[in-house]
DNA sequence: ATGCTTGCCGAAATCGATTTCGACACCGAG
DNA sequence: CTCGGTGTCGAAATCGATTTCGGCAAGCAT
């Protein structure tokens, strides 16, 4: 049985109101009285019960990480960003909790507001925008402060905090136009909301800085449910009348298995076609060539989001937050300059 | 303000307890009143207070992963494991509380147990063998049910799970062997306890079912906490009169490492020099050439870890849960052929 | 009419802390 | 001596649920 400050209470012949308030600093105590009370709570061991005082105070100094997404497809990322969360977190003295398999599950999420388990939330990788933003307008109805991650949200009042995938495809575009290419292959993966939105748009906005012609033949909208997307963008793209001579993909994955594909089909990369993949995961590091790829900054996200969201934990009346961070252009060897015949 | 069991009490003038044993299902109400309850209760949109429920329940529903070990260098492993810990918590109405950067720190988790926020702890990655079982009395003391993650402890009265590092080495060991080797360097990391010292019985068995005569010059101890260890165990075997033509390192990212050293000083992987890993992670697989290497049954054992915290928490007279699981050899083309000279 | 179940419901205690507000003693000033 | 302030402390309310125990009424048997 765990020492209560009724325990304390009793050994030392105070009202539990002195204990309570000798321990939390509220003045009102004589030094000696205060000292005594340290000590004894010391001697005996006393820690408050977190139930109680949860009760009492009307928040629990829990974050909620609600993961909105099948947790086995983005654990890598999770591994990425929790050192950031969880470090700042604690430094605030809060404490992280993981919530998964909330796909598509409204009322649990609203089971979770109500409930006061958490005092703020952390909304990752949730589902189409549309439905986001319905998840968003729930919690602020249950005044639930929550904020996005790592997808940008363009509402005003949604707070979020989100990597420049727009300038990401940019630089990816720019390099390979200086590598001589001018048939690039671009997947998309629409269910991705505005990532692969700003993503486009910086391919076309890298197309027309060169004057290019953006070719729609070249940009394939791949379907992740079908578990072998990859292959099918690269087949599509590759028996083209005019084949690309360089593709972006969407992720590091996808490019790492457009690889071995690659190679059993006899195509050298970057000799024959360049490739690039996207989020600068570590095996994108190590395969043979190693990937040329953009790094979004994950544990900074991580903090910036813990940041924001206890912000928005402590003054309701705050502006929503709204980052978008820079990326990092990371040149390997899977591309390279384009021979032209 | 969130609805409380009070509001419904008035709107439905019933008493709380009434209402409670309803929505529980407690018996002592009729099943006209329990579908009034059920149904104002959806109507208004009631949710149980966490903290009141906690505090009167003495009980939190939640356990706590406990991470004694810098976060950035297992977030990997990590990754891997929080899918089935959270998977299977979530089943069992339980959810996870992240506590990172709690290394060295046993005032904390003393905190932790007392203040009860957690109805049990899975502690991942605990620091040296003497500290953790000292870690173990303290939580013993507390009576907060716990286990060990993903570690071998030899004592009876430890839970833990872990994965047979035993077999693993000797797994790789007598593959080696079968491949011609007969010196086969072996890297220890003594501060990994139990796995170290179990990797080293498996590696000594292989060889002693060899007939192979054990060289201490051959087994070097590292030190993770220099920056560079990798480099130095491959540098002091290959300097040894008679160096090694296959060496076994302490983890797949060692091995990674000594890949490109050893390109870089033109030794040939795994002509020249065979090499191994261990634990199977992602990157292994698309290295060149890829890792031959060891896997660990990593969700198996985060699912395993949470149902047996389960089981110590709904039954303290319990028998300690030790689980050791299976690995399985990975061959891939790091390893081949000894040509003798 | 009386006594006894049985079924249904409510009053009150309880979990362990925090916080408000009033009580009391002591002090110096008038 | 009285009054008002100051410094300490405690009684009690409160947070929102659960649980125990007793009460009341209806129904049945005597």
């Amino acid at each position: 049985m765990p020492v209560t400050i009724e325990d304390l209470s009793k050994t030392l012949n105070l009202s539990r109101s002195t204990i309570s308030k000798a321990l939390n600093d509220r003045g009102d105590v004589s030094p000696r009285t205060r000292e005594r009370v340290l000590q004894a709570a010391h001697e005996l061991g006393y820690q408050p019960s977190a139930a109680a005082r949860n009760l009492r105070r009307q928040r629990t100094d829990k974050i909620g990480l609600v993961v909105n997404y099948p947790i086995h497809q983005v654990s890598d990322f999770l591994a990425e960003f929790i050192p950031g969360l969880a470090t700042i977190a604690e430094e605030a003295a809060y404490n992280l909790i993981l919530y998964t398999s909330m796909a598509g599950n409204e009322t649990r999420i609203t089971n979770l507001c109500r409930s006061r388990e958490v005092d703020g939330i952390i909304v990752a990788w949730p589902p189409r925008l549309s439905e986001t933003a319905a998840l968003c307008r729930l919690m602020s109805d249950e005044r639930m402060p929550h904020i996005v991650l790592p997808r940008r949200v363009p509402h005003d009042d949604v707070s979020y905090v989100a990597a420049d995938h727009k300038e990401g495809a940019r630089l990816l575009t720019a390099h390979l136009i200086k590598l001589g290419h001018r048939r690039i292959g671009f997947e998309r993966l629409p269910e991705v909301f505005e990532t692969d939105y700003d993503r486009h748009a910086g391919y076309t906005t890298a197309l027309r800085q060169a004057g290019i012609n953006y070719d729609p033949a070249l940009v394939i909208a791949a379907d992740s449910s079908d578990d072998d997307y990859e292959a099918r963008t690269f087949n599509t793209l590759m028996a083209l009348p005019q084949p690309p001579t360089a593709i972006l993909f969407f992720t590091d994955p996808a490019a790492i298995k457009v690889l071995s594909l690659a190679k059993a089909r006899g195509i050298s990369i970057p000799d024959d076609l360049s490739i690039t993949g996207f989020d600068g995961i570590l095996s994108s590091g190590v395969t043979e060539p190693a990937l040329t790829t953009v790094r979004q900054p994950l544990p900074q996200m991580g903090k910036l989001a813990v940041e924001s969201l206890l912000r928005l934990i402590a003054d309701e009346t705050i502006e929503p937050q709204q980052h978008t961070l820079p990326v990092e252009l990371i040149v390997r060897r899977s591309t390279g300059l384009h021979i032209r015949t």
